[in-house]
DNA sequence: AACAGGTCGGACAACGTTATCTCAGCTCTG
DNA sequence: CAGAGCTGAGATAACGTTGTCCGACCTGTT
C-alpha cells in the first residue's frame, strides 16, 4: 500500500480511501491510485481491513454432519448461494454428529470472527454458543433446535410429513406397518415417530413395538431389520422408513425375499425413479432448507431483532420407483 | 488481552506468551493466566494474531462446479478429510465452470490471504493466478490441468478408462457403438474420446461420427441423444456414457424404447446398483482424488520445492445394475 | 478583495496480536 | 565471592489497514 502511494503520489490514507470508493474523492487522483494498483498489483489484505475497521469479515461458518452424504451437501449449495448473494464466503466444517467435535469447530470459527454460524446441532448441549452470542455472533440451527441455548432454527415439517404418510398407508388398509427408524436420541426421528402415531391414534390403532426398529443408521442395517420383520409370524404389509437410506436397505430386503409390500418414506433422491419397487416419499426442499437458513442468519447479521423464531419446511409427496 | 493481563497482573506479552505455550515461561504464571482467560471468557482474534505473525492463515480455498454434483461434494469431503488433519480450515466456492467467476473468487480468496487453493479450473485461462503464487500461494488444480500457468495437478486417468472401457465393448463383438459425450472444450471429455478411439483403432476401426453425441450434458439431453442414435437405420448396439448422468439418459432411453443395448461409462455412484439395465462402470475414487489434492497442496504450503506434477488416479472396473 | 463555507489530503493513532530487544534477577562456575 | 551465562518478563514497535482530526486549498459571495 506504501508502493502503491508512493507510485500514484499520494499518501497512505489516500490510497485507502480510493480502495474504499469514498465518494469525495478526486475521481482523477482515485484514477491515479488505480493505475499504480494495476501497475504493482496490488491486492488488499483483507483481514488487515476488517481489524481496524467495524467491518465483518464477510465469513459465514456451516457445520454439518457428513459432506458425503447429499443431504449436507444440498444444504451446504443452498447456504453457498445465499452467502454468494450477500458476497461473504462460506467455511464449511464437518463434525460427524458428535457434539464436542461440534464445539471445537464452531468456537475455532469463531476465533476466526464470522459474522455468523450455521449449525446441525449434534446430540449434546449447545450452550457453549451462549458466550459466543452475547458477543454479537448470530447462530441459526438447522433440521433441529440447539440444546440449551436460544436461537432461530429452520426445520422440516417431520411429525405432518409423517402423519401424512402413516394415514395414506391405513387408508390404503395396511395394519401392519414396520417402521424403519434412527436412534430416538435424535428430535427429528422421534418427531416421525409422532406423527406416525398421531395417525395410528386416529385411527384407533397402536403401533407394535416390535415393527419399531432403531437402529436403521444404513441401508445395510435397514435391510436387516426388515428381513427380522419379515420373518415374524405376523410379518408387516407396509414400511416406513425414516430416510433415503432405509428407503434403499428396504427396497433391498424386500427384492431379495422376493415380497411384496408398500414402501412409503421420507426424502426424494436423484435415483429414487429407479427404484425396483413403487416407493411413496414425503420430500423435503433440501436446498431450500439451507436457503431459509441463511437467509434468516443474514437477517440477524444484519441486525434484525426479535425472539428466535422456528421456521418449518413444508414436504411433498412424490410417486417413485417400479422403473421398468 | 488487556483485561485478562490486568486480571492475571502480568504483562500483555506474557498472556501472549501463555497463549501461544512459550516453553521458558513459568508454569505457575501461565496458569494464572488461564485462569483469568477463563473468568474473562477470552478468546484469541486469529485475524489479528496472523497479521503480525508470519505463521499461516491455516485455510484454504477450494473452487468446485457446483456443490449439488456428488461429483464435486466426494471431493470436497476429500479435501476437508485433509484440511481437518492439518487443523485448516476449508473455504469452498462455486465457479459454476465460468472462469471470470473463478477468477474472482480465487482472488478474493488470496485476499483473504488462504494459504493455497484447490481448483477445477474452467475452460479458459488461468495465468490471472501467476501473481498470486509469485507472492508465495500455493495453487494445485483438480482434474484438469490449469491454462497458461504452471501448476501441480491431480487428474483421472481418463485416457487409459477410456480405452479399457471401449476395449471391453470391441472384444465382446460390438461394432456400433454410440457415445454421449459433452463438449470436447473440456479436457476430460477429449482425453475420453482419446482413449475410445485409440481402442477403436487398435481394432482397425473407426468411429461413427454420427455416433458422437457432444451434448449429453444431463440426463434429459443424454436420453434425447440416445433415443435419436436409436432412430437411425444402423443403430448402435452399445453406448459409452461419459459420467454417471449421461449414463441415467442412456438407461432411461433404453427403457422408455424398450430397447438392448450393451451399456458402459464412467463414475460408479450410490445408486447405481438399482439401474433396471446391466452397466459396467469405470469407476474413480473422488473422494480420494480430494484427497490427494489437498495432500499435494499441504505438501507445497510447508515448502516442497521441485517442478509441478501431475498425478493420476487410477480406476477400477465395476458391474452394477440390473437389480431385480 | 476579503471572508465564509466547503472540499480534499495528510498526519497520527488505533485495531489485537506477535517479534524484537532489553534488562532484572537468578544460578553456576572458577 | 565475583563475574559470566542464562532465564524469564516487560517495553516497544510492528503487521496492513482504516478512523479521526486538522489544516490547506478552493470556490463563491458580498
Amino acid at each position: 500500500m506504501n508502493d502503491v502511494a508512493r507510485e500514484a503520489g499520494v499518501s497512505l490514507k489516500t490510497v485507502s480511501r480510493a480502495v474504499n470508493g469514498v465518494p469525495t474523492l478526486d475521481p482523477a487522483l482515485a484514477e491515479r491510485v488505480f493505475a499504480a494498483i494495476r501497475t504493482l498489483g496490488y491486492r488488499r489484505n483483507e483481514l488487515a481491513a476488517t481489524l481496524r475497521s467495524t467491518a465483518s469479515t464477510a465469513t459465514i461458518g456451516l457445520i454439518i454432519g457428513d459432506m458425503r452424504n447429499s443431504f449436507y451437501s444440498s444444504v451446504a449449495a443452498g447456504t453457498y448461494e445465499i452467502a454468494r448473494e450477500h458476497g461473504t464466503h462460506l467455511i464449511t466444517a464437518s463434525a460427524e454428529e458428535q457434539v464436542e467435535l461440534e464445539q471445537e469447530l464452531a468456537l475455532a470459527l469463531c476465533q476466526r470472527r464470522v459474522d455468523g454460524l450455521l449449525i446441525f446441532p449434534a446430540v449434546g448441549d449447545q450452550s457453549y454458543l451462549q458466550p459466543e452470542m452475547d458477543l454479537g455472533t448470530s447462530v441459526v440451527f438447522l433440521d433441529r433446535p440447539g440444546t440449551g441455548v436460544s436461537a432461530d432454527s429452520v426445520r422440516l415439517d417431520n411429525v405432518a410429513a409423517a402423519h401424512t404418510l402413516a394415514s395414506m398407508v391405513l387408508e390404503e388398509g395396511h395394519r401392519r406397518v414396520g417402521l424403519l427408524l434412527d436412534t430416538l436420541e435424535v428430535l427429528t426421528i422421534r418427531e416421525r415417530l409422532d406423527g406416525v402415531r398421531a395417525a395410528f391414534e386416529e385411527a384407533g390403532m397402536t403401533l407394535d413395538d416390535r415393527l419399531i426398529s432403531t437402529t436403521a443408521h444404513d441401508p445395510e442395517a435397514a435391510t436387516k431389520a426388515t428381513v427380522a420383520m419379515l420373518d415374524l409370524d405376523d410379518p408387516p404389509t407396509a414400511f416406513i422408513g425414516k430416510n433415503n437410506r432405509a428407503i434403499i436397505g428396504i427396497v433391498d430386503a424386500l427384492v431379495t425375499r422376493g415380497a411384496r409390500a408398500r414402501v412409503v418414506g421420507f426424502d426424494d433422491f436423484e435415483m429414487s425413479r429407479f427404484l425396483p419397487r413403487p416407493v411413496t416419499l414425503a420430500s423435503f426442499d433440501v436446498v431450500e432448507l439451507g436457503r431459509r437458513g441463511a437467509t434468516r442468519l443474514f437477517d440477524r447479521i444484519a441486525g434484525s431483532a426479535g425472539e428466535p423464531t422456528t421456521e418449518r419446511l413444508p414436504f411433498t409427496i412424490v410417486q417413485r420407483g417400479s422403473y421398468r
